[in-house]
RNA sequence: GGGCCUCUAGCUCAAUCGGCAGAGCAGCGGACUUUUAAUCCGCGGGUUCGGGGUUCGAUCCCCCGGGGGCCCA
């Protein structure tokens, strides 16, 4: 321990002050750090106790109360402080100098700033304006703060919140809320599917193969085994192995990783729910996934209706939209299209909307690029956009009933993508010519194609039932309940080194 | 990857045409026994993101680099 600081003069002025402050209470025999503090009530449960006590009135009762100094009132014999707990309740301390002495109440004058921790000894009563209050007869310093506070009345700037949360969660009440709404969210959806029969499970994060989806992964590298690995872009090929072996209902609610680009709806970690369930279709996963949502928005709001941080309000209830790919393009065109419309026809259709497209692109691309271009951002309601040309969805099961088609369906709401499904592939023979397919683009240089995976392949030719296979961003699903962006619902998201 | 905006005191932000860099909160000193972002008087606090250039003089104009944001691809 050191209470000599030689670089001090190159140290802001607050914090020089703050760092005197805590030597002078070493060197005065008091601690600025105490192990352990003694207090009888947490500030919600005073409250809790006296909810509405009626001006100026003594209880009698002793309590000991600690928590962040807020609000700083001193006046010449009366102090007044505004302490607070992690919950968010607040409660008011009061140093008087008949009760605390002239010696203590000058020390407290002297040793308090903004952000410290302090234990309040003392009767509990309301002050004349009613407010209820610790009136002291002792204090303690819980934990001396020496870096000042920001302003708590105005937000702090945006790089500010997200490079220093933890400043950001003392001065903003919605930081704190959003950490609680998240926990409720994650909560909420761990109950609802473990009521259903789900068992939640970990798969590998560290890979020696990337696939179950399109992006580009990290790599990284293991000593003992002196081979690259990859950080996992999806847990779908080991969700799919626990289902082959018998884990009919399964889940996996964690981080995936992806080596990509970093803006207010990407985060290059991520949490996601991905859920398989035998013997249940696309169709079973679209009901299972609104209920999901629906639960969440419960979990948070109390009600079908969300609150977004803009002031607005939307009702999720259902029933929700179902339309095919097709359907929602030929709504947005103007004309019917369908599988059978040919990519010439399509061309025209996009070069009277301005979509731009790529010479290569079959029709199945087209759609899609028109859907995208055209039709997701208006998507406001949420809404299941369902079976996908073949091409597009090369991983999903062709549909019953138009072998050009695939069983696939994106839910959309407020205009992004929240979840997607599928009725799973399990023909192993099919899988490994698509797969083969996919390790030949990989071979080819594309960075987000899939590597052949045969361990995943022998275990599909085990075989696997016919399932249903759902995946959800939870930061998103957290961005549709809130209407933050993605820095927001995150903790402590990747940022630049200051 | 391209375009636009932005970076100034601990925090949030000003600064006219290129002319001594300011405010609120916070801090320091003083007054105040009922405050609620307390009030009143006084005081201190700056590598104006970094580097270079133009200029008698640059927070301001130009170039290079960095951080952040928005839009587009």
């Amino acid at each position: 321990m050191t209470n000599e600081h030689p670089g001090d003069e190159a140290l802001p002025e607050q914090i020089r002050v703050r760092r005197a402050k805590r030597a002078e209470l070493l060197e005065s025999g008091a601690e600025a750090y105490p192990v352990e503090v003694h207090r009888t009530h947490a500030l919600r449960e005073v409250r809790q106790a006296h909810p509405d006590l009626p001006v100026d009135t003594a209880t009698g009762e002793q309590v000991a109360v600690v928590g962040r100094v807020i609000f700083l009132r001193n006046t010449g014999k009366l102090c007044f402080a505004t302490l607070r707990e992690g919950d968010g309740t607040e409660l008011q301390a009061m140093l008087s100098l008949a009760n605390v002495g002239g010696d203590e109440l000058a020390r407290w004058k002297l040793m308090v700033d903004l952000g410290d921790h302090v234990l309040v000894h003392g009767e509990v009563i309301t002050s004349r304006r009613g407010e209820l209050s610790v009136s002291a007869d002792r204090w303690q310093m819980v934990s001396k703060a020496i870096r000042p506070l920001p302003v708590a009345h105005r937000e702090l700037s945006e790089e500010t919140r997200v490079r220093q949360r933890y400043a950001d969660l003392i001065v903003r009440p919605q930081a704190r809320d959003m950490v609680r709404s998240r926990a409720r969210v994650l909560r909420t959806l761990r109950n609802a599917l473990d009521e259903r029969g789900f068992i939640e499970v970990e798969t590998p994060m560290l890979q020696l193969l990337h696939g179950g989806a399109t992006a580009r992964p990290f790599v990284t590298r293991s000593n003992a085994l002196d081979t690259d690995l990859y950080l996992r872009i999806a847990p779908e090929l080991f969700l799919k192995r626990s289902v082959v072996g018998g884990i009919e209902r399964v889940f996996e609610l964690n981080r995936v990783f992806r080596n990509e680009g970093i803006d207010s709806t990407h985060s290059p970690e991520f949490a996601m729910l991905e859920a398989y369930q035998a013997y249940a279709t696309y169709d079973d996963m679209a009901e299972l996934t609104q209920q999901l949502v629906l639960a969440s928005a419960h979990a948070v709001f109390g009600s079908t209706v969300v609150r977004h941080a803009d002031g607005s309000e939307h009702d999720l209830a259902g029933p929700w939209r179902s339309v095919t790919l097709h359907e929602a393009v030929s709504e947005a065109v103007g004309e019917a299209v369908s599988v059978e419309t040919p990519a010439e026809s399509l061309r025209k259709l996009a070069a009277v909307h301005d979509v731009e497209l790529k010479d290569s692109w079959s029709a199945g691309e087209i759609i899609l690029e028109l859907f995208e271009k055209l039709v997701e951002h208006t998507l406001i309601k949420p809404t299941f956009v369902r079976d996908y040309p073949v091409e597009v969805r090369p991983l999903t099961r062709q549909h019953r009933s138009d072998p050009r088609l695939a069983e696939a369906w994106d839910l959309i709401v407020f205009g992004t993508e929240l979840a997607t499904a599928y009725s799973e592939l399990v023909d192993p023979v099919v899988q490994r010519e698509r797969l083969n397919a996919q390790s030949l683009l990989a071979a080819a240089g594309d960075a987000e194609a899939m590597q052949l995976d045969e361990d995943f392949l022998r275990a599909m030719e085990y075989g696997m039932p016919p399932t249903g296979g759902m995946g959800m961003g939870i930061d998103r699903l957290l961005m549709v309940l809130t209407g933050l962006g993605i820095r927001e619902t995150i903790l402590f998201p990747l940022v630049r080194p200051e």
